[in-house]
DNA sequence: AATGAATGAGCCTTCATTCAT
DNA sequence: CATGAATGAAGGCTCATTCAT
């Protein structure tokens, strides 16, 4: 339920804490990303969340200033974590590998946190493009960053004659993204294999590779 | 905006004040679709229903007995229009048609019903499975219809040797649907063509069939 | 249900009409002293009374100017009837019968009414002096002139020497009315013999008469 | 207007602000039933109450958690409070008193307690039997519990022989409470003396007891 | 770090009533 | 006579948030 994210971008609350705020802190978020992902943001009151996390809701305003901070921040572990954990999946290939063998490894990356992060992709996946006004700035950049990464993973396979020419670019990273943010809305890890979910992404996605290996 | 859906459940009233009748019905729905695909259900208040429909807030219950029941009928309407445009697309192809071709006639008929009546396809996508109870099973009938449809379109492709058998089928119907449901998100119809999109989706797909053709 | 009261003191609707107002007026009101009587005034709605009464709620405002009206009448014919049927069963008795005959022919008579009546004389029991202050107008005087009448039997009784001199008049009436009058929370006329009832409401009174007599 | 009653089920609060703590809560009872009694129930709003208790209506839901449940609670201290007090002043009889003499002694405590706690026992008596069903449900044990205990007077009563054998004794107890009930109908405390009424209350049910004495 | 108590804002809904037809 | 449609008023209740302790 938890996050490997460690640093949080809001100031320490009050005395100096080592690394990362309270463990008070993580464990509102972790129950916050769980109600929100369940039920959605509004339909969560900060009392059942002052609950679920054993206090009472004035409680959690000692570690958040409002609501809407815990789901920003929310949703910017969602979005840090997955980009972190797709570069890092990425990066961990050969220095010379293939575009294809990269984008592949991305969507195999991005799939598996979707999932091991359930409740915060989760949320962030429901909120994408509907937070209030002031969350969405916060979040805005970090999105940019993660979208911009996988513009510049296409563009790679497109120079090296990978990607199909027949496919509109335009369209192409988002439908691939959103093809995979919709399966946290009915894949359940209880009853299927991840792996096996990834592969048939892939051979789903063959069309974007003219070349017919195998 | 509106929805060529036709019989409603309330017995058609004569000629109310002015021209109304069962107008002030369908206005409602609308009004009431655009909002919650734009703010989402709670954060959409029976007020601002009525006030964008011409009306005050009380007005609204003479037509509908809560705003659940608004919310069930928008997502009925959604469900059940783009069953009926799917249906109707595929069954205007010639009566041997391949299944492959069938498919690729559900999925542009899926996509463009998607997004001629957005506001009630997005309500309802963005709702898959988050309403609340008593919706849920008004809806869920309709629902169930039309995932029917497709595991019916996907098992004749099967059988015919269509459908790569690389591809794990009980994965396969949730990933292309969801794919496409999840271009309410980010496709705006005043920026981009949507039959180019329809023909984007289906070379990212090309990936279920085996036998490449061209 | 219905009540032998014949005269209403509203005016005709709007077209002479002999006696007394349609039977939808009487069918109002009947409906409406039996939900009112079983839930309460304000528990009960106006379409509730006209669903009831084979009508939509505008209707009833053809016969009635508003709620309060409808009590109103209620009420009046409750205290009314109460009040005819009392004297006559006390005038029928031979010109020179002892006072505490008369007494005991009232509460007989009372005790009857109540009970023939149940639905009025129920609502004019339970809204004794709740009534909102337009309603308490039109009927007050028709309460005195019942409560009236009470004080002179007991005056004459008291007069005549069959009244207990131990006993404060001042409480006397409030006592005896107020006791028969609560027996429309408990008594089920399903289940009980009315005679009897009235019967032992005499025996337990008893403390009345000094002069034991049998 | 206060009663005696002690225990609540909210865990006692320390030290509020000011020097509230359950105060806040006994003082909204009081309220409350000085409302309930005089205007009835529904007629009396939440926001009412809290004014009349300085403060606003979402604070009493601090400390209830529905205006059912303030009608509850009043509804059993009432029936409590009446209860205690008519057990208390038969105890304190010497235990070999007659059951004619304890019945004596019960309608003295009842009639006292009644006009004691006013505001308790009128919205008590009035809404005998007419409660929202899960308030009836709260209150219905505490209502037997007196109920028996009268009834098991009166059985004394009848096998000592004190109780007139000509009486319907299906009859009696409910014609006796009704009676002593109805007096917060009408019974003044400002312009009456209350031993003077429960002294007219006894002799008027004198007829109770066969043995005429003095 | 936590919380008892309180509150402004606002929500869904019901109701008595109106009025043109 | 009757009603379809609409509305001002108000009600019970929830919620995010505050603040003194």
């Amino acid at each position: 339920m938890s996050v490997e994210e460690k640093d949080s971008q809001q100031p320490a609350p009050k005395k100096g804490r080592g690394q990362s705020g309270s463990v008070s802190r993580r464990l509102i978020l972790d129950v916050a990303a769980a109600m929100f992902s369940a039920q959605g943001f509004t339909e969560t009151s900060m009392r059942e969340i002052a609950a679920k996390a054993g206090m009472r809701a004035p409680s959690v305003y000692y570690h958040f200033t409002s609501k809407e901070q815990i789901l920003s921040e929310i949703l910017s572990i969602a979005i840090r974590s997955t980009n972190l954990a797709v570069r890092e999946s990425v990066e961990r290939l050969p220095a010379d590998a293939a575009p294809r063998r990269k984008i592949e490894a991305a969507v195999g990356a991005h799939v598996r946190s979707l999932h091991r992060n359930i409740h915060y992709t989760a949320t962030s996946v429901r909120y994408q493009g509907q937070v209030p006004q002031e969350v969405a700035l916060n979040v805005r950049a970090d999105r940019e960053t993660y979208a911009d990464y996988w513009q510049q993973l296409l563009a790679e396979a497109a120079a090296s004659g990978d990607l199909s020419p027949t496919i509109n670019r335009q369209f192409l990273q988002p439908l691939i993204l959103g093809s995979m943010n919709h399966t946290i809305n009915w894949y359940d890890a209880g009853r299927g294999n991840l792996e096996e979910l990834i592969l048939t992404v892939l051979a789903l996605f063959k069309g974007m590779w003219p070349h017919q290996d195998r």
